[in-house]
Order: structure tokens, then sequence, then C-alpha cells
RNA sequence: GACCUUGUAGCUCAGCUGGUAGAGCAUUUGACUUUUAAUCAAAGGGUCUCGGGUUCGAAUCCCGACAAGGUCACCA
């Protein structure tokens, strides 16, 4: 069932077509301006008898689409939106048609053209008596008709804006609207492709290669989460969406190279809220002959110059909170951030201890909980919801962190840092576990959890351990959840806002 | 998974204790040769998310489903 703005634009179509002009043509439109040059370079002089000498872009070709027309008799004033933004034309009836005849103004350019759609528009740059940069028509082409009406966003001259195209839901499922009339959703995007080059070329720099490991994996490793599994049909056998690539970038430095790093995509099969998407953006670099410490080192350094990349400081906004990503960060371990903020010491304390401490503190635990999970629950409830500016906790309980190497001084804990900012991990980071018989037991210690009904305990993977046994340089490894990092340098709370197509459910009637 | 809120024209939203479905923008027709939320005049446009129920009568009240947002839980 069509609406009546849709049937007018379908018998508009008809009309053009009958007029003989191809409302989809495929020749190349040779575009030689685009809006915001013109806006910020155009230049005129003016004389002492007020006569005006415009200096450039006095013949030019610019194209998109059309987002709206104000119109007054025999001229018209519209505006084209390309890929750089808005830019006014001018059009008048007697220079488009000299003739008698007038219906290529009246009929095609009045009538038959929509908001939305694409035309390509060759004239030259003036300034109106308003003062607005204005392209004035000589030559206009239809490349390509819309069918559909688009929303019109509309801002008055103090700001104000009506019919702001905001519900979620539509946004999200028609991305192509959304970015169509809100130019701050282009934006967002633009600083996640920026950031996303910004450490590219940071990690090339070092001389790191940019790889790529498999996402359908026979064996879900690298993380604890439950995977999407899937079926390969000629194999006969079951494979999983990754959940991480970990365990395939570390056969790498085992065959040899210094530095690898992959920006890709995770998939896991877990609830979604406005911080969890069930296909996710994760970068994972591993650097051979290196630890835990000078991973912080550099990672600081990365985000440093990545935010100024993004957006021109190491400033960000967070909420109405300033986060600076300037160098260096703050370094606690997680016992000494678990004292800062509870006052309470628990390095001697063992599980009976820090049960104890649950207690008081108000924490609930169970009875599966060992040493590492009650230390993880206290750091979860008093201390990271205070870890605004960057920070650095390090040393985690070794039940946590099955590939971490083994801390060279703290007995029962792991070389290990997550980065946390406005209270959020968005960084993780080991000095990676090499010892392949001590990577053997930890192994065996998830399968041990996982015949508990621990559902993300981590499977073994013999082929992993083979090639450990073969032997891993001391290596430091470090994954960063590009969506997050994201959603902190735009200043977004949700998830969605930072991913083109976010996870829906399916649409009705489709 | 639990709870709360929302779903009305292309978009943004009104719609009272249940009584003929409303506005602005957009659309259509007309006027206007420097407008910019253009203006002026007129017109058209609705499966009120879907399915039940109560009622003489439901956009409105009740039940259920679907979708979205939020809070929490789970998760990293």
């Amino acid at each position: 069932m069509l609406s009546e703005q849709e049937i007018v634009r379908r018998e508009a179509l008809q009309k053009i077509r009958a007029l003989g002009i191809d409302p989809y043509p495929a020749a190349k439109f040779e575009v030689t301006a685009y809006a915001a040059d013109i806006k910020q370079h155009y230049s005129e002089t003016v004389a002492a008898d007020g006569t005006k000498q415009r200096l450039n872009y006095q013949d030019i070709a610019i194209a998109g689409r059309l987002m709206a027309s104000r119109e007054a008799g025999k001229a018209a004033f519209g505006e084209i939106q390309d890929s750089t933004g808005r830019i006014q034309i001018y059009i008048r009836r007697d220079e488009i048609c000299p003739d008698a005849d007038k219906s290529l103004y009246k009929e095609l350019f009045l009538k038959l053209l929509d908001i939305g759609d694409f035309i390509g528009v060759k004239g030259y740059a003036f300034r109106t008596k308003m003062g607005e940069i204005t392209v004035h028509v000589t030559e206009f082409k239809l490349l390509s008709k819309s069918l559909r009406p688009l929303p019109i966003v509309k801002k008055d001259a103090q700001g104000n804006v009506f019919d702001a195209f905001t519900d979620p839901e539509l946004r999200y499922r028609q991305r192509y609207v959304d970015l169509t009339v809100n130019p701050a959703v282009r934006e967002v995007f633009v600083k996640r492709t920026k950031l996303v080059q910004a450490m590219r070329q940071f990690f090339v720099e070092k001389g790191w290669l940019e790889v790529e490991t498999p996402i359908l994996q026979p064996i879900h490793g690298g993380a604890a989460a439950r995977p999407f599994k899937t079926h390969h049909n000629s194999l006969d056998t079951a494979l999983y969406m990754r959940i991480a690539n970990e365990l395939y970038l570390k056969r790498l430095i085992v065959g040899g190279f210094d530095g690898v790093f992959e920006f890709g995509k995770m998939f896991r099969n877990e609830g979604m809220d406005r911080t969890h998407n069930p296909e996710f953006t994760a970068m994972e670099i591993y650097v051979a002959y290196k630890d835990y410490i000078w991973m912080m080192e550099m990672v600081e350094t990365c985000l440093e110059r990545v935010a100024i990349a993004v957006n021109g400081t190491s400033d960000a906004m967070v909420g109405d909170r300033k986060i600076s990503f300037k160098a260096p960060y703050i370094r606690l371990s997680m016992t000494d951030a678990i004292l800062k903020y509870t006052g309470i010491n628990i390095d001697a304390l063992d599980e009976a201890g820090l049960r104890a401490v649950c207690k008081q503190l108000h924490i609930e635990t169970d009875a599966s909980m060992g040493k590492g999970k009650l230390i993880d629950a206290i750091f979860g409830e008093k201390v990271e919801s205070h870890l605004i500016q960057p920070t650095y906790i390090t040393d985690y309980p070794v039940e946590m962190s099955p590939l971490a190497k083994k801390h060279r001084t703290k007995a029962g804990f792991v070389e290990r840092f997550e980065l946390f900012v406005n209270g959020k991990e968005i960084a993780n980071a080991y000095s990676e576990l090499n010892d392949p018989i001590d990577q053997r037991e930890r192994f065996e210690e998830q399968m041990r959890l996982a015949g508990r009904g621990d559902d993300e305990a981590m499977p073994l993977d013999e082929d992993f351990l083979r090639a450990l046994e073969y032997g891993m340089p001391p290596t430091s490894g470090l994954g960063i959840g590009i969506d997050r990092l994201t959603m902190f340098l735009t200043n977004n709370v949700s998830i969605q806002e930072v991913l083109f197509f976010p996870q829906m459910k399916p649409e009705k009637g489709s």
C-alpha cells in the first residue's frame, strides 16, 4: 500500500520518462566542486562603486541530493547536499528556458523534482543579497529519482531544530535515512574510521604486520564467552564464529613474526544492551620479546595519538566529564586499588578471609566462587566505577586469566592489566603465557570448570598447545574494544550509535 | 531474563472522565524574479502496531502478542 506521497513520486517518474528524460541515467556526471569547499573558499571583491567581481568557482559542477526548495515565481532557491554538506542553489526560469517553452523549469524543475532526488548542477558561485554563498544554476540534470519522502529536518535562525528524525528504531533500521538527514551521525562514523586508521598507522609505523585469521573456528578459544555455533556442510563438522582471535595470533608469533595485529569482528552469543552488540570489533596485537609493562607505555602513547587524530585534542568529553587521554596513565595493582577504595588490604587473605570481606561490604557471594572470583567481585562492586580517568589496573588473580603468564613476583597473580576509562574496561593485556606445561594445566582447570557447568570456560586447544611446545618467545598481547573506544571518543553512551547497522530484531512484514 | 515507559498521517507530536481523528512541517493546486523553518490562499492524506475482550459505542479501559527505549540482572 503506497502512501499518497509515494504515488505522487511514481507518477512524476512516469511523466519524466514521458518527457524523454531518463530518471536513472547511466553516464557519469563529472563533479568539479563540493559544497563545503565552495562555502569555505568562495571569494569576491567589491569595487568603490559597489560592483562585485567574483573570483572563483565560476564554472563548476556539483552533485547531490536536493534537500530543500523555495519557489518564488519565475525563480527558485534550493539546497543540494553532497558528501561535504549543503549549499544553496538559485535557478531562474528565463535562463533555463530562454525560449517560449518554459516546461523544463515549470514542469521538470518545479513539479517533477522532489526532495531527495539526486541532481547534477552546472553553474557559478555567487553571494546573494542575504549573504548566502549560492550556486547559480545554468544547467541541471536529474541523476536519480527518489520514490520515498525523506523526513525533513529544519532548523531556524536561532538553531532550533524542527521535526528532528529521532526515533531510534527508524534511525537504526534505516541508517541510510539517518545519515542523509542527520549530519552529526555521519560525523560519528567518520570519527570511527579516523580512529581505526590512526591506530593502524601507529602499528604499521612500528613495523608490525596486519594479518587476518579465521572467523570460522573448530574450537572457540581466547576468551570466556558463549559462541555462535554453525555447521559446515561438506566437512560435516561443527564450526564456531570466533569469540577472539588471540590463539591464532599467538600461533603467528610462534611462526616467527615479531608483531602481528588484527582488526576484526568478534561474535558473542550473549545478551544485548546499550554496550553489547552480538558482533563487535576488537583490535588484538601481539609483540614478541615484550612484557605487559612495556605494553602499558605502548597503549598510552597510541591512545593519546588516536584521540588527537579523532578530535584534534587528547581531551574527550564523556557525558559532562572531561577525560584526558594524554599519556601517561595511572597504574594501580588490583589489590592496591581495592585498598584505596575500601581501605581493606586483601593481600594476605585466604578464601575464607575474602568471603568475610565480601560479607562486610554487602557483596553477594556463592559457594562456587574461588579466591579469584571473590577478588574480582570486590573490585567490580567497589572500585570499577571510580576509575574515571584512564587507569591501568594490573596483576589479576590467576584463576581468571588462563592465558596470562604467572606474575614474576606475586604468587597467585598473573601479569595482566586492564585499562579503565569512565568506569568501563576498554583494553585488556597480558604478558602472554608461553610455558606449554603451565598452559595445559590452565586449560585442564578450565575443563574442570566446564564440567561443573560453566558454559563460558575455555575448551582445550591441542593444536595451540602443540604450537607453544615448539616454543613461543616471551610476548605481550593486547585487545582493545574498538566500539567502546569509539563511544568514548564520540561521547555516545549507546553502542548502536557507533555501529552503522546494530543488530535488531527482524522487522515486521519482512 | 525481570520490571518500567512508548507505539496515532511521510516526519515530529496533541488527542481530557470512552462519544464523528487533530496540528506543524511534508504532499497537491494556485500566486510570487534574491529566498533560507520563505510567505500567502485552498485541498487531499489515517488498518490510531497487531489480535482478542468489556461497552450501545474503544486511539482512549482490560488481556495477550510484536517492536523499540530505559533500569536492573547476566556478560567482558
